[in-house]
This record gives C-alpha cells, structure tokens and sequence, in this order.
RNA sequence: GUCCCCAUCGUCUAGCCAGGUCCAGGACACAGGCCUUUCACGCCUGCGACAGGGGUUCAAAUCCCCUUGGGGACGCCA
C-alpha cells in the first residue's frame, strides 16, 4: 500500500496585490493539505520579469501570513530554478517531444488573425514541427503535441472533462530569451516538488490538457486537479479592481478579522449543509472538495460584514483593545488610556461590525475636545434642556462613587425629583458625553468617562448652549 | 468565431450523484414587529427561486436531450 503524502500549492504571480479570488485558492489548498496530513507549498511563480516586482511578493506574503495560511515549504521562485527548467527542456528535446520553431512573433501574429478572422481556432500551424531546425538566437522550442486522440482527465470538482488533441497547439515552453514558459515551469516544478494535488482556479481547465500532455511526454505520473468556480463581481464578470475592494489587505486595513474573511471565502463555493460560521479548526475537518459547486459566484460583501460583526462579538476584548491600536491612531488619537480602551471595547462590540468603526465608537472615549454632531446638536443641545443639564452635573458631582449602579440609582432618584422621564434628558447627554446621537448606554459610558470627565463635559455643553443662544440673542438685537 | 465549463430566492447556498418525505430549507440583505434612554445586539414575522421547452417515469429541482443565458480559455502572461 502507498500511503502517498497529500502535497498542494499556491503559486502566485507577483504581478499585483493578493487578491481574494487568489486568497480563496490559497485557503482551500492550505485546508486540503492541512485536513490530509500533507504539506502546503508556497510558490512564486515570478517568471515574467517585466510584470514581476518585489513589491507585489511581499504584499503577498504579508497577505498570507495575515489570514494565518502558513506554508510548509517555500517561498520558491521560479526565476531561480531556471536550471530545473533547463534540463526538463532538453529532456523533452532528447526525446523528440519538442522541437526548435523559427517563426517570428510578427509571423505568427498575423497568422492569428487571419485564422480568427475565418472563424478558426487561432493555433499554430505546426510548420517548424518536422523541419528539424536546430538552436538559433531568436528560436524557441515548442512542444510536440499529438496530432489526434484526446485528452481527458478526472477534475476532482467537476467531474470528467475531455478536449481533442486536435483543439491544442505544438505550444512555446522555452522563449526566444532563453525563459521557459509558464505551462512548462508550472509542470517542472509540479514535478519537481511531488504536488500530488492541484486545487486552482477554473480559468485554468484549458490549461489542464497542454500540461497532462508535458506531464506524458516526459513519462511522469499526473496529478489530480481540482478547479475552483470563479468569483465574479456583481455585474458577473471576472473579479477586478473595478468591483471595488479585492485585496486582501484592503480588507485588513477596512478592520476586517482574518478569521471572518476565512470564514466568508470558505463558504463561496463551499459548503456543508446549513452551517454558515466555522472555527479553523472546523473548516480543516469538514473541508472537501467534493461539497465545492461548480458554478461561478459573486462575492457577497454584506455577508462578510455581518460574519465579521459576528467574529468581533466573540473575540476576547483584550484582543480587541490590541487590534484596535492602529485603527485609533488612524483617528488621530494619541495617548491611548488603556484600561479605558479595554472597559469601553466590551460596549462596542454588539454594535460594530468592523475594527475602524469599533475605532470610531470609542473616539469620545479619546478625544480632547469632543465635536458634537450637527444634526444632534441642532436637535438635542437646545436651551429648554440647560438647567436641567445644570441640576444633573451638580447631582453627579456629589456622588461618592460613580459606578453603574451608583449611577443609575442617582438617576432613579433625579428624575423623581425633577418629575422627568429618562427619555426628557438622554439624548441631550448622550450628546454632551459623546457629540453623538448614538452609542452605548448611558449609565455605562458615565461609568467609563468617570465623574470628572462626565461633569466637564456636562459643562462644556451647557456653556455650547449659553453660547448659541448669546449669539442668537446678538444677532436679533 | 472555436473549444471547455456552468445554470435553485437580489446574493451565498441546502437538496440533485442513490427520483417520492420539497406547493423547495438555511444565511446575508430588505420590510414589519417585540425589547428599549439612542444606536446596536437579541427574538418573532414577512418578502423571495428550481432559466425555458421537450422527453423518461405512477412520480422530476433531482435522470436524458435541445434551446437560451452566463462564465472561462484560445499569448514568446501567469
């Protein structure tokens, strides 16, 4: 019995951000590997220098290692396996499976389009293939694709899959530059790592044929495939920039948690049964490629926000109070009280549903001078209200503890002897506590704030609604 | 154009492979309600889909065919 050890891989393109399409495929090659006791590898598939840039690699890195995907092997780059490539080349040379073709990329542009132009599958046309040209500076070699037959293999997703050898071409896999191509570095290194799975993008059925076909003129075993459904934006077409948010780390800077976004591209495409919220450690044990559909999906923005939201209400509040140190600094707050920041985070989570508004929630915690909202200010700071705001300070002021409880007996208390209702004084506080028509409740912010704090701000509103009705009283005399 | 793939609520999907228990279930969003000091949270209710047409069968969302629609690929990019 062969007890073959599960291997997969990701292998991006440094060409650009670490999209999520890109992160998804990343995610269910981690999990596959993970669920089976394999290995994940991490490769850079960097082969293109002009589009390649170092930049796009580290963004991808930094990608995968917030979201937690850890590889097991790697990062390789295939700009420094060339000699691997090399001798996969000459082997197929050796062999008669390749063959050196002189054709000009002009030549064989123009050929192109006159096939297109008659309604032809645009190919090579096979007239270098029994010239037996020989190593020129401008040549490149091409494999020797079977002229009839077919191509069929099992995908693991959807199910078997046929072409006609007669659709593929005699494609390049070494440029006229020297470089091997990307179908003959992918199946190189394929090899050349035992990758005994290939989980990837749709796109990339039509690669499957030209690749099985590398894989059998060297005589080496296949791998299984499984290819993934698309992510299609909104109007249905290929996810892109133009669908807004696509980056991973977009996501992160947007106060996002890895887990939720995890969470949200596991389930595109993805599922079991009615369960929508899944640990890791669910996902590596239910993951299976055969509950992955087949058809395309779009990327459903607002369930991820509510999965997030969800996430957030469960994450522990000191990680939380942590987290949530850049999104505050993003604010401008400076001189962050940190028992504040963790009493205020546990009243924050059931009404965030992302770090930067969690950072927004707490600003009045924060800030020096709280602005008031306008339409809040307009509505709410209003002379009817002073005195009574004048009552409550001078009320608050002598209390000797200002917890909760305290408070809201203090509370008890001053509306029975003013003969008010809570309702007649709590947005007007709110707005003097916080600048805001909304936020947590008001006995447990006063509690946050403490005395001296609520009872400045008190002040600083009454003293902002003396000062509006001055200036009103000015301008009409 | 040619080839490959796909098709259940607005979106993600369960159900399909092993046809009846599905006048199709869940989630997000949306609408209404309850709770309530605001906003949320929570709870309840509602809205909402088997693309169309042929077969096969006692019976089809489930199997077959066609049509339509959508996506992808056709590079000395990956």
């Amino acid at each position: 019995m062969s007890t073959e050890q599960i291997i997969t891989r990701f292998p991006p393109s440094p060409t650009g951000y670490l999209h999520i399409g890109g992160a998804r495929t990343a995610l269910f090659n981690w999990l596959y590997a993970r669920q089976k006791g394999g290995k994940f590898i991490l490769r850079i598939e960097d082969t293109d220098v002009q589009r390649s840039s170092p930049e796009a690699t580290q963004a991808i890195l930094e990608s995968m290692s917030w979201l937690g995907l850890t590889w097991d092997e790697g990062p390789y780059f295939q700009s420094r396996r060339y000699d691997i490539y090399n001798a996969v080349i000459d082997r197929l040379l050796d062999r008669g499976q390749a063959y050196y073709c002189h054709c000009t990329p002009e030549e064989l542009e123009k050929r192109r389009k006159a096939a297109m132009q008659k309604g032809l599958k645009p190919k090579y046309d096979g007239r270098c293939r029994e010239l037996g040209l020989g190593p020129k500076a401008e040549a490149v070699v091409r494999l020797k694709t079977p002229l009839s037959g077919a191509t069929r293999f099992k995908d693991l997703i959807k199910g078997a899959i046929t072409f006609q050898n007669e659709e593929l071409d005699d494609l390049i896999i070494r440029r006229s530059n020297g470089s091997p191509t990307y179908h003959l570095a992918v199946v190189a290194d394929d090899i050349d790592l035992n990758i005994t799975h290939v989980i990837r993008g749709d796109d990339h059925v039509n690669n499957t044929p030209r690749q099985i076909l590398i894989y059998k003129a060297l005589g080496e075993p296949l791998p299984q495939y499984g290819h993934l459904p698309m992510i299609l934006g909104p109007d249905k077409t290929r996810l892109s920039k133009r669908h807004g948010a696509t980056s991973v780390l977009t996501y992160r800077d947007m106060g996002y948690l890895p887990h939720a976004l995890l969470n949200a591209l596991a389930r595109l495409g993805w599922s079991y049964g009615d369960q929508e919220k899944f640990s890791l450690d669910e996902l590596v044990e239910k993951f299976s490629l055969s509950h992955v559909g087949k058809a395309a999906g779009i990327f459903n923005a607002e369930k991820l926000l509510d999965l997030n939201a969800r996430y957030i209400r469960e994450t522990p509040d000191q990680t939380l109070a942590r987290e949530l140190g850049p999104f505050l600094q993003n604010l401008g707050l400076r001189d962050i009280d940190s028992q504040r920041l963790q009493d205020v985070v546990p009243l924050l989570k059931p009404r965030s549903k992302t770090l930067v508004d969690m950072a927004e929630g707490a600003r009045f915690c924060f800030e020096k001078e709280i602005q008031y909202e306008e339409k809040g200010e307009t509505k709410f700071l209003t002379p009817d209200v002073a005195n009574l705001l004048i009552r409550l300070r001078d009320k608050l002021s002598s209390l000797s503890r200002f917890d909760q409880n305290a408070l809201e007996e203090a509370f008890a208390a001053f509306l029975d002897e003013n003969g008010i209702q809570l309702k007649k004084i709590a947005q007007p506080l709110r707005m003097a506590l916080t600048g805001k028509t909304a936020s947590p409740g008001l006995f447990e912010i006063m509690a946050v704030l403490g005395q001296n704090v609520v009872i400045q701000r008190i002040d600083k509103a009454v003293a902002h609604i003396r000062n509006k009705q001055n200036a009103q009283a000015g301008q009409k005399g």
